[in-house]
Order: structure tokens, then sequence, then C-alpha cells
DNA sequence: GTCATGTATGGCTATATTACCATATTGCCA
DNA sequence: TGGCAATATGGTAATATAGCCATACATGAC
């Protein structure tokens, strides 16, 4: 197997950067069903508005989001329909955590 | 649709934190093929090997990677066979950035 | 034009992360 | 037991991240 480079893996990582937040986590969730405006995301994260504001700025930057301005309101969009594996691997991470705290293996 | 904790998204982005670092990303990424011990990951990352080491504690701590020890040397082991879907959306992400840069549209 | 609303940005502080070095720990072998 | 090899841990400094407040910017209404 060849070696990746350290580039190759520092453009991925920062993708999952984007993602790793649990912020970013809700606002990625929340627009699986649909697109919202900041108003509402901030509603929804329950932190102040620029603070939201910098987060889809981060998610627009990796690409995992885009936005359109209709009038006042700025409408973010989910860019990547492949996040459900994603939230899907994280699913099965904590299902296979829990069966081996079930069946007694530490560590 | 009814609001998922502040708990369970937190919860997801330690994974997802976890996952998220150029060295770690290839440590996951070649433990796809087969489990390395730690030293073998040190050539690989091109670290220190107490630095290494602390990823491999990172990784392990949210359940990504499992160890035992054979004698001196301590093998590392992926756990989450998923990562792979995790992978794929990083690369679909990245793809679907190219296309958009290639189509002509900024920002 | 002024005003109000929705969003983005700058500045700042607090905290988290990362990397290295030095050193401790663990286990094998003479 | 002493010494060596593989790995883990503690300490520390540099950097990155996250949050808030204040404020700038943009757009529509008047």
């Amino acid at each position: 197997m060849r070696m990746k480079s350290t580039q190759h893996y520092q453009v991925r990582a920062e993708i999952a950067k984007a993602i790793a937040h649990p912020s970013r986590l809700l606002i990625l969730d929340v627009l699986r069903n649909r697109s919202l405006c900041v108003g509402e995301l901030t509603q929804l994260v329950g932190a102040d508005q620029s603070t939201v504001s910098k987060h889809l700025t981060i998610l627009k930057k990796v690409g995992l989001v885009t936005c359109h301005k209709r009038g006042l309101t700025m409408t973010y969009r989910l860019e990547c329909s492949c996040l459900t594996r994603f939230f899907d691997c994280l699913e099965s991470v904590l299902v296979s955590n829990l069966k081996k705290q079930e069946s007694g293996v530490r560590g």
C-alpha cells in the first residue's frame, strides 16, 4: 500500500473537524430534514446568533452546507446527503460500545 | 420532530472529534488494513512516539480502537468497520466540492 | 433618505488541543 | 536482579477553538 500524503489527511480532517462539534452536529442533523435560516437555527442551537453564524461559516467553508439569500433571511441547506452515513457510523460506534460494556469488557 | 438533547450531540461530537485529526485519520485508515503496534504506527505517522501514544489513547477512549498486549508490544485494532462509511462521506464531500468548483460556483 | 430586521464580522477572553521532552511503567531476557 | 525495549504518562509551551458582546453590513419598508 502506497502511503497517502499528509495533505491527504489534512484535507479530510478539516471536513471532519467541521462536523465534530455538538452545535454543528445539531445543525447538520436538523438540516437533513429541511433547509432553515439563521434565526431558526439560532433558536434550535440555543446560543448567541453570532456564534451560530460562525458555526455556519465553518460548515460552508468545507462545503457541507450552502446558503442563499431570500430577502433578509439567509437560508442554509445541507449539501451532502452522504452525511447520513456519517451519523450511522457514530451510532454504530455507540452501539458497539454499549455491547462491550454489557459483556463486561473494560477500557 | 422532537428535539434531541444537548447530551445526544455531545456524545456523538466526542467520537467525531476523535476522528477529526490528520494523524488519527491516518491511523484509522491504516488500521483498516490490519492491526499494528505503536512502533509501526509511530513510523507511519512520523511524530514523536509519545504523541502517537496519546492519539491512540484518544481513539481508544471513544471505542474506535481496542488494544491488546503481546509481550512488549501493544497492538491496536480497528473496532468499527463502519468507519468506511465515514471515509466515504469525506470523499463524497470532496468530490462534490470539486464539481461545484468546476461548474463555476464560488463561495 | 431613515428605520427596523436578519445576518456577519471584529475583538476579546476562556478553554481545549497539540506537540515535544523527560520520565515512568511494563515485560522480556541475561 | 539489572538492563534493555516498547509503550504510557506528566509537564509545559504554542496554537486553535468557542463563546459572547458590540457593531458592521445588507435588505426591505416607509
